[in-house]
DNA sequence: CTGCTTTGTGTAGATTTTACACTTATAGAA
DNA sequence: TTCTATAAGTGTAAAATCTACACAAAGCAG
């Protein structure tokens, strides 16, 4: 936001922008994240040169705010619009580019390895359904987030941001519903606390808190077809929440 | 973090990258932040073109990661280091710099004002003491925020959200201890969150929450020298604080 | 010694948190 | 029809926290 002046000759033109996605999915057992394959082979030989994981990123078009670039990447990959998309961070540690693989490929596809590539960070939150497992070519595919290790790049901090974020905003936010059908039950609700926060609930306690919300509400509908006392129905209202959410006040230091 | 590929012409890169710091001083009496004046004048004429006001901001050097870029413009807007700084959002909208006035500034400074400047938004805290009331030849002044009304660029926008983000983090990390000496009374406490949050506390209740933390220690100790009966003080234990700090865990959604 | 100013303190009622175990409704198998 | 497996649904007591609210004590200045 500066103009650059004379005396500032340290200042360097060449920041690239680019976005990455962490798009975690969840399926009532697990909490996973999207990652793409990314095979490297020599044109030549056709020999394959190294083969790892990344995240899904990509750079913003001339047009586009950061938002929309990432809103982009995740309909690319899964097909869905109007996901959940949070800004958590942005990474931009001149060696965050330092791997040879990484070089490798930002050569390969006529980069400078050495220009900094300023990455801003998103995840999203989706149920894994119905989503293209494909994109440029690629594999894509879901993977337990307990499960990975290590990816390209500064990919495996930028995860680990991610998951940060994400649990806050469960905390804080009613994002879970967006992973269950219009009605659910309340043990499917529990689920989703527990399978992303990584903890397990009490089942009495877990009811009498959210019986307190009053967004929450009980249908006079019940599961059919199961083997077993079937669960009363609940939903969703959005609505309600918007207008009951209270400003946070009181502080906990 | 993806390589350009052929197919994808739509492509940006003259992407810059800039940092800008949203430094709050607290005072006792009210949240401020740090402004700098800008002043566009005719280069013939020697009148003023416009005049206006902007948040700190500079590009990032070569060799800096974002925070550092950060913590070098605070460093010479006020002479500190190892201030409370973070990172809370990252602007990169096409249209951000379009008002006649910020386009103007680029242009004078030999820049493409078409070309789009993603800035990474860090705010920090402190007291209103000792900082360097100078900057590039231009003045810096501190003030109120309540009492900022437009800004440049998208300057305002920023400002608000790192506000939110400021509000946030007192709420849940000990962020406020940083502005009153090392030994403080607790209505000089009481005063930090009554100032930043916006509101007014009760002094039983809040006394009566703070006492709950350990890391708060309670000195042999009283004031001096005031017209009133004294104070006690107390002061902040780190090494407390970072051994019992919780990890989040109950959720309010 | 009087007045001014700020400190410091307690209680009762409401709400929330925590730990904990048994009965009920259904589908499917015997 | 009965039995079995499975998940649903429910209450209580103790502890902790939150909320609203008013007056005496300590020091300095005059």
């Amino acid at each position: 936001m500066e103009p650059v002046t004379k005396q500032e000759t340290r200042h360097t033109i060449n920041n690239f922008v680019s976005v990455d996605c962490v798009i975690f999915g969840f399926d009532f057992t697990q909490l996973n994240v999207l990652l793409v394959d990314r095979v490297m082979v020599d044109e030549l030989t056709g020999k394959e040169i190294f083969s790892d994981l990344t995240l899904a990123g990509n750079h913003i078009y001339e047009d586009e705010d950061l938002e929309e670039a990432a809103a982009r990447i995740l309909f690319d990959l899964t097909g869905l619009k109007d996901i959940y998309l949070e800004q958590f961070k942005t990474f931009g540690a001149p060696g965050r580019i330092s791997r040879a693989n990484d070089k490798l490929w930002l050569e390969a596809s006529g980069r400078d390895p050495n220009d900094r590539i300023v990455t801003v960070g998103y995840y999203s939150l989706l149920a894994t359904d119905k989503v293209t497992l494909e994109w440029k070519g690629r594999n894509v595919r879901w993977t337990p987030v307990s499960e990975v290790t290590e990816l390209a790049f500064d990919h495996m901090e930028i995860l680990n941001e991610a998951l940060i974020a994400l649990r806050q905003s469960l905390i804080r936010e009613p994002i879970g519903f967006a992973l269950l059908p219009s009605k659910f039950t309340l043990s499917q609700l529990q689920r989703v606390y527990e399978v992303i926060l990584g903890v397990s609930l009490d089942k009495r306690n877990f009811r009498k808190k959210v019986s307190r919300m009053k967004y929450l509400v009980s249908l006079e509908e019940k599961q059919i077809g199961v083997a077993h006392k079937p669960a009363r129905l609940y939903s969703f209202d959005r609505d309600m929440y918007e207008s009951t959410r209270k400003e946070l006040l009181d502080f906990a230091i």
